[in-house]
DNA sequence: ACCTGAACACCGTTCAAGT
DNA sequence: ACCTGAACACCGTTCAAGT
């Protein structure tokens, strides 16, 4: 066998295969990556270091596959809004990828690159800099645990587990599913930064 | 060797040991436990079906941990923002465990108990139980979000990777570690707190 | 430079055997 | 009922050999 003419793998094509695994069952394999790919799992080695590596490769790709961000809008708030609506909805696209994110520290370029603009923003509208950190940590642990929160069955939001007649009622008028995690995102969204106006004013 | 006259194992000692070798190396496997525990790794089998229930497991303990829960105060704010510390602060003592959490659904009875509190908390305060479930989910999203913050080291605000002026001045400005994940959690409260106050004016 | 095949250490889990 | 020891399938990773 050897060395192939044209090389078979790529870091991208190993990205995309394991996202492909993930998306199906939730948990991936050298091996069965290998095997996506033809190839044999100590193949994969020349292109990347570890499993961590196609980790890393699989965040990279979620954000080059979300379409360019979004123009900036007539008011500051409308900007941030689409922001982070783009931002969660590039984890949100691989429900089941998100675990794996949160156990390596986030902190690929394409991340980095959106918290500049966010910055840009928030600075443009106000906020001090002493602040901004903070308030781009707030919004951030907001979307990564909406992101979250998509990834969770409705399970967690079990009646049956529920002891108080408030909860109980609340679920049961929530409704199911992504709707039900969007709603609920919008909601997030509008108190965040309604409250965010009121503080530059 | 055979049965021994008192157990040697619990699913809580089983619990304990794993938890103290993911607060001191961020990872645990089966046979470290049993080894920390004086016991074979196939005597966990009596008392668990596998290393997803050890991770049930500690979870469970992280808030037994926790001292009562907080008495109910004055107003219905100081009540919900004592309840969320109370909750974020039972991830943050153990920041290496979040990432594992949060890989398996969060259905612990002890977080719907939790649940049920703040529901009962929401509700006093006028908020309709069309939109009651929306808010927890909010209210949730950003404290998971917050714990993980607590367990990422602060390389993720790097400054180097930043392109914007304003966004490695913002990094300067935040100072590092606990006390700025705590000071950013604090804020998120307020904001979020303050806008709920004025949705159910 | 890049794929292969064999080899390694390690890991989670099962189960019959013991008391 | 609960611990042991041996065994299993599987997994990530390494590396010399090939082209």
């Amino acid at each position: 066998m050897g060395r192939p003419a044209t090389p078979k793998l790529s870091v991208d094509k190993i990205a995309a295969a394991a996202l492909a695994l993930v998306d199906a069952k939730g948990e991936f394999t050298m091996g069965e990556i290998a095997g996506a790919l033809g190839v044999r799992p100590s193949s994969l080695y020349n292109h990347l270091a570890g499993k961590t590596d196609v980790i890393e490769a699989m965040r990279a790709r979620i954000f080059a596959e979300q379409p360019a961000p979004p123009a900036p809008s007539a008011h500051w708030t409308d900007a941030l809004r689409a922001l982070l609506r783009h931002y969660r909805d590039a984890f949100a696209r691989h429900p089941r990828l998100i675990p794996m994110l949160t156990a390596h520290t986030v902190s690929s370029p394409d991340v980095i690159h959106m918290y500049d603009d966010i910055a840009t923003v928030l600075s443009a509208a106000g906020i001090p800099t002493a602040r901004l950190l903070d308030v781009i940590t707030v919004l951030d642990s907001f979307v990564i645990g909406s992101a979250l929160d998509v990834a969770a069955p409705d399970q967690v939001w079990d009646a049956a587990q529920a002891r108080t007649p408030v909860l109980i009622a609340a679920i049961s008028a929530a409704g199911h599913g992504r709707p039900r995690a969007d709603r609920a995102f919008e909601l997030g969204l509008d108190l965040i930064l309604g409250a965010l106006t009121t503080y530059t004013e």
